[in-house]
DNA sequence: ATGTAAATAAGAATTGTTCTCATTTAGGAG
DNA sequence: CTCCTAAATGAGAACAATTCTTATTTACAT
């Protein structure tokens, strides 16, 4: 049994979730993932919990071509990759990047560089081979 | 006079325009840019050609965490720095993703990399040197 | 002139996100 | 136990960026 506090259930709950996942889910993501359990969880409640762990240094979000906002509770820096066809965006793990990039970085802006994030965009095992499934195409 | 069709007129305002600008505009910054110029430009049209560029190859976007699409004619890979208090997005130049940074990733999808994006976030220099304003500015 | 296909304007519709406010909840004081 | 207060929440309205729809305009060929 849990200790103590039935307070921040949800919260613990969307923060949970997020920690427990390597989908870098968006806040509906979130939502329709815990909606079984919670039936009485609301969208708003993910979308504040999200951006107060942002502030709160507890997660981080990549902001994708399609508009969609995508969250991660690894705050560390990594690479990610974007299929330009299903949305996935996966760690690209074992990958970063150079200290010596970001103090150039640092130096180039005359301001103060807080963080960097490197995405490669493509297409994905899965739709990669979906797309050249059935035959040849240059 | 400009030597020859007058199709394409605003399709190619808006190409040069974002070809003459190092700002990484929004749809929205690239209308009210050529709005004075060509009074009867609708919104739609930025919006509709803008995508048409990314599609031929002729521009590339950023997305960012605002939610704002950025667009760019360089499609060169190359650095941008984010400014997230002004919302700036400024080209890093003289910066490069190491190539093997790229096979790494490559190698790492098992899928096809088209591209990839590296972006620093933080303060520019004006908003920077607004910030500890009042004192000792390097 | 007339036809055709592409480009466009205008604004409606859609989508992701934030905001508002009334309600609920947890925990403390009397 | 009852009252109080502050934080968290649900529900849905509001908002902003983008896409879609449709009628109109344009360029050009017939």
């Amino acid at each position: 049994m849990e200790t103590a506090t039935k307070q921040f259930r949800k919260r613990n709950a969307i923060l949970s979730y997020l920690q427990n996942t390597t989908a870098h889910p968006s806040a509906e993501m979130v939502f329709a993932g815990l909606k079984p359990q919670i039936p009485d969880l609301s969208l708003g409640t993910v979308y504040r919990n999200l951006n107060l762990f942002k502030q709160q240094g507890l997660a981080t979000s990549v902001a994708t071509v399609s508009g969609v906002e995508r969250f991660d509770a690894n705050t560390a820096p990594h690479v990610h990759f974007i299929c330009h066809s299903c949305g996935a965006v996966i760690d690209l793990m074992d990958m970063q990047v150079p200290d010596s990039l970001q103090q150039t970085a640092q130096k180039a802006t005359g301001g103060q560089v807080y963080a960097c994030q490197l995405s490669f965009t493509g297409a994905c095992r899965a739709c990669n081979a979906h797309t050249i499934q059935g035959g040849e195409t240059a």
